[in-house]
This record gives C-alpha cells, sequence and structure tokens, in this order.
DNA sequence: TCTTTTCCTGACCGTATGGTCAAGTGAAGC
DNA sequence: GCTTCACTTGACCATACGGTCAGGAAAAGA
C-alpha cells in the first residue's frame, strides 16, 4: 500500500502476487460464485493482467482449488478450542466464540465453503470423506463422553455439531439477509457481541450444560 | 410419463411444460448456481429444445426469479404454524418441524435460496425489504410477549429466528456434507426424524421452554 | 558485464453461452 | 373447411470466457 519504492526481492513478489490474487479471487468466488466468477473480474479486483493470474494459477479451478483450502485449514485451526477443555461449557463455548470470531473476518471464506458443498463438493470430496469425516468422529466422541459422564444431557453428538456449524456460519454465509434485516446497516461490534452471546446461551442451555 | 396419447389441451401444456421448467432449472440452478447453470443443461433435463425455453421464459433471470420466488411462498406458507400457536412450545416445535420437511422435500429450492442470498440478493431484494421484513418484527414481537409472560427464557428473538433458519436449512444447504458424514447414505426416514428431534430438543430446551 | 532465470503482458484463439428468428405444426374458433 | 393464434424448433449470431503464447523487462547469479 504506502510501500516506499524499494525494488521487491523474488521470493517476496511471489508471495504478495499470489495472496493478493488469492484474497480477490475470495472475494470474487463469494461473490458471483465459481460459475459466475471470472479470471478477468478477479485480475481487475487484483489490478493485475488476466495473464498474470494464469502465470501464478495455472487455471481457474487451481485458484479455486486454493482459496476453499484456505478457509478450511482456518476452520480445523479454530477447532482447537475444542480439545483443550475440561468441559462441553468451556468446550461448546470457546467453539462458537472461534467460530463467530471467523464468520466476521472471514465470511467470504465461509461463502466459497458453502457454495462448493452445496454443489456436490466437487474439489473437496477428498477433504469431507478424511480429514473433515475423523474430525467429526473424534469430536462426537469426545461429547458422547460427556453425556456418559452426565456432563450434558444426551444429545446426539452428530447433530449437535450440525447446530453449532449452522448457528455460526449463517451469520457469514447469510450476513446479507440479517444486514437488511438489522436495517441496511452491518452488525456493530455491540451487535456481534449479542448474537455470539445469544448463540452461546441457547446452544450451552440446550444442552443441559449451563 | 404414462400418458395415454391423449391431446393436450391448450391450457394443460402451458401448465405442464412450465412446471416442468421450472422444476429443471431449479435442480440446475442448485447444483451449479446461477453462474454455472447453462439454459441447454435446463433444456436437456427438462426433455425441450432451448429455443422452447425461451418461448416461455424471456431471460435466464426470469427463469431464475421464478423459481427464488417459489420457494420463498413455501417457506412463508410454513411459517403459518407459528400464528395458531398458543406458546412457544407448541410455535417453535412445529416450526422447526415444517422447515425440517421442507428442507427434506425441497433441497433444491433452500439450495437457490441460499446462493441467492449468499450472493448479495441481486434479484430478491425487495422481497427481504418488504414481505420478509414485515414477517420478522412481527413474530420476534409474538416471541417476546411469550418471554414478557414468562412462558420462556428471555433470549434475543431475532437472533432465535436466526438459529431456526440456520439449523433447519442446514440439512437442506450442507446436505452433501452431511451425507457424507453419514457414511455415503442420505438420511433414512429414520434418521431425518433423529435429526428433527434433535434440533427440536435442544432449541427448545435452550429457550428454557420444555 | 554477461548469462540465466523469473516475472510480466498485449494480442490472440477456440469454444460455449444467452438470446433471436423465421419457418413450421396443429389445436380453437367460426 | 378455413382462418387464427398459441406453440415448436433448427439454425443462427454476437459476445464473453478460459486459456495460450511469444516476446519483453528485470532481478539473480557468474
Amino acid at each position: 500500500m504506502a510501500e516506499p519504492a524499494r525494488p521487491l526481492r523474488r521470493n517476496e513478489i511471489r508471495q504478495q502476487n499470489e495472496t493478493l490474487i488469492l484474497q480477490a479471487a475470495e472475494t470474487v468466488f463469494a461473490e458471483a460464485g465459481f460459475g459466475g466468477a471470472t479470471m478477468q473480474l478477479i485480475a481487475d479486483m487484483a489490478g493485475l493482467p488476466k495473464a498474470n493470474l494464469h502465470y501464478y494459477f495455472a487455471t481457474k479451478e487451481d485458484l479455486y482449488r486454493r482459496v476453499v483450502q484456505n478457509i478450511f485449514e482456518i476452520w480445523l485451526h479454530a477447532a482447537d478450542c475444542f480439545d483443550n477443555a475440561a468441559g462441553p461449557v468451556e468446550a461448546i463455548g470457546a467453539y462458537v466464540e472461534a467460530k463467530m470470531e471467523i464468520s466476521r473476518r472471514h465470511p467470504n471464506g465461509s461463502k466459497v465453503w458453502a457454495s462448493e458443498v452445496m454443489h456436490g463438493a466437487p474439489v473437496i470430496q477428498d477433504y469431507l470423506e478424511t480429514t473433515l469425516r475423523d474430525w467429526t468422529a473424534g469430536r462426537a466422541a469426545l461429547i458422547q463422553n460427556w453425556i456418559d459422564e452426565g456432563k450434558m444431557a444426551p444429545v446426539d453428538p452428530q447433530h449437535l455439531l450440525y447446530m453449532l456449524w449452522a448457528t455460526t456460519q449463517h451469520y457469514a454465509d447469510f450476513g446479507h439477509q440479517i444486514e437488511t434485516l438489522n436495517g441496511g446497516r452491518p452488525l456493530s461490534d455491540a451487535e456481534w457481541r449479542a448474537a455470539t452471546d445469544s448463540v452461546k446461551a441457547i446452544l450451552l442451555r440446550g444442552i443441559g450444560a449451563a
């Protein structure tokens, strides 16, 4: 941005342009979907000629794949809260907190992911079948333990996880609808706080752990 | 399908072809998004020549608009449960029940709606600002009444509504992910029953009404 | 300084898409 | 029977898209 006219090193150039393109791509894919997005649009938003995009990313699909992987890794990392927790209140509270924060900071990534899954996960099916399946099974077992130990009500762990995903991601994926119903203004800091607290309160009371 | 070769009346032809096209369009738009869908694909799925589609629907956008309006009306109709209910348990229980049934019967419509909203609601923004806003305000007031009467815990009505939408529509919009995590098989009758019961149980306990 | 390697980009290409149209078909109305 | 009007459709068009390429610029290495 306010860069002095220092000549950039090779590696810096590569890194800088790749992230520039990836950010622009995330926005355009989120706003237009994979089919509606065009390389020209992404190039314009990144401020680069279209041919330059194809220098860094061979095809539109390659670029798209990278965008999807990015958000997936962010989500996986957020899930660490789950493991370092003593019980359901702490774990689920922290998880909701983390995922709401992600919905706020990376709404476009969330939308791209949602779009990808809705269209049958053409490029990340293997992730769903391996990484996500394993992660889900592990957390479901953890939740089942808490139930067996009487730390929470006997709810189906799988469906609880779906509810966690659905409620938190809703604030990113349907952000436009929420904004419209909020008088056309994006949620303020306080409103995000209230949203997070509402979701947490209902869910924690819902699993009989608060 | 197994139609005898009876000559069709004019009105029948129009009606039959329009619904045929609308069904095909809903599927294709859901699977590929607006940008990824092609009139040729929709035509093939409907078993009609492409030019015939443009006889009934002038443009791709017109066709798309109709598909979106369809699912919106289905949802509005499902919301009647809310009004004929005496209290929160009955109302929210019935609403979840109805919306889960819609997620099951009209997953493609739900996906098209989600996609439309995610992309900034380019064609149904006016619906959001009028019909949906009014409906939401009405139900939020209703919920607030129940809270004031001590029939449920003091949760933010707006965010409760978002949770209802998010959790129920998740089973349609992310159906592919759920199916993958379900061993690659779609949810059976019993599994849909269990899903609905899980969602209802957590939400009703969550609002302190069960 | 000279060579090599990476980076950059305007011009170009084949294809697929949304949409048009004019010519045809056959049921409705008289 | 004859006219009218809704319906049907293959062929066509302009445009826009993803992707290519050759050749130039500039940094790295010698």
